[in-house]
DNA sequence: AAATAAACTAAACAAACGTTTAATTTAAAC
DNA sequence: GTTTAAATTAAACGTTTGTTTAGTTTATTT
């Protein structure tokens, strides 16, 4: 019996199993469906639990929404920094990174998209602390990784930095948010093939992109 | 009275002034709430008509909502060829392009924001046909230009051209979803301030990612 | 001016919503 | 084995939801 300890709200969190079950149901249909457009009769009956298990485990419906994110992304810790670390040149570490960032956005694709369509939100106040930390680390080892490329000779001065990630990530979702649109331009048709075109295609077109931004631009 | 003619439905749908002072206010609260997130009650508050009105002129919500993406979607027609029709070079053609595309998503952000959102449910049932029509429309032009680009020597041919709206839309879409974060990061304050940030740096940015891509990407 | 059609309204509708209650079963502690 | 706590349940709570009804006002047509 292996219990997931969360940080939270600043007291700790332990989810138990059943908590983690409702929480990946309750993602799948958050992203499928949206926050409001699933209730919380749907995902108690899809994870097999009585309705009334929700505010019992987690307040209510918008605290289970805060759990989610802060579960997804409490383990994200900046593995950036370990493969800025090798000996690769600049090129290959641009190359690393991008797939990197890619993979990751990929897997948690559906957290990603319900924070990305609640975040914005007036009337929704969710707790997106976790978050927003992940992106603000994120964005300093880039930069550090980019200014340093800039003294060394390597990158273009005239690129802007803050702008480079959401290029990285934008194409990703874009295509993501898009996917049905694309993959019949690509002429692609189930699951599988889209996991693997992320992996390749869309992988590399990314790389290619970031590469030349950071080389060639003026 | 100027009355707005839409073509909706295989039938034409007129839209009176009252009709599209409905959408303009539902446009706003689904851009800001979510379609879920937002009732017609508060629809017909805000624009100062009885709840009733809405099943009255649009026969439902949902369908007011197709009617709303139809509408935005309505005057979409292909500037972009007069832009490539004319007499500059391929870099500058290419910014040209990009602060077209861009000026105009961000004019229409709201609507493409329900769009992204409500499209990839499958609960919903939305007519996107114009939206595909002109996303389809817009691939075939540019595609036509980089080819000739590339034919011509101009450009890689190492381009994925499919994947090259997704990363001038994904960007801007990324940083307007992420904008409570990103003006931070560039210290940005009100509204205006964001116009103009998309206007000159965020096109900018994005000009400078295509011209390297299309020009320097292997 | 009378008749017809369109625009508009307040009220009511059933259904679905998130949450709470009170009772019961299961597990842990003593 | 008894007591105490935690987990689980069915039912009910009061709101809010989108839509419809039936009636009234305003505009257009004859």
């Amino acid at each position: 019996m292996f219990n997931f300890v969360l940080e939270f709200n600043n007291s700790i969190m332990e989810l138990n199993e059943k908590q983690m079950q409702i929480l990946e149901v309750a993602e799948k249909l958050f992203a499928e469906n949206g926050f409001d457009g699933t209730s919380v009769r749907q995902i108690s009956k899809e994870a097999d639990v009585n309705v009334a298990m929700i505010s019992y485990y987690f307040g209510s419906k918008e605290k289970m929404l805060d759990a989610l994110i802060n579960y997804r992304m409490a383990d994200f810790k900046i593995q950036l920094e370990s493969i800025l670390s090798n000996d690769k040149n600049y090129s290959e570490k641009i190359e690393e990174i991008v797939a990197f960032v890619v993979a990751r956005i990929h897997k948690n694709r559906r957290t990603h998209k319900i924070v990305n369509f609640e975040y914005s939100k007036d009337s929704r106040n969710i707790n997106i602390e976790k978050y927003l930390q992940q992106k603000d680390d994120n964005y300093r080892v880039i930069e550090a990784f980019v200014k340093k490329g800039q003294k060394e000779g390597v990158f273009s001065k005239e690129v802007n930095i803050p702008l480079i990630v959401p290029t990285i990530m934008g194409t990703y979702f874009h295509f993501y948010y898009n996917k049905r649109f694309y993959t019949a331009l690509h002429k692609l048709t189930d699951e599988i093939s889209l996991d693997e075109f992320v992996n390749t295609t869309l992988t590399k077109h990314i790389q290619q992109t970031i590469k030349a931004l950071l080389i060639y631009a003026n």
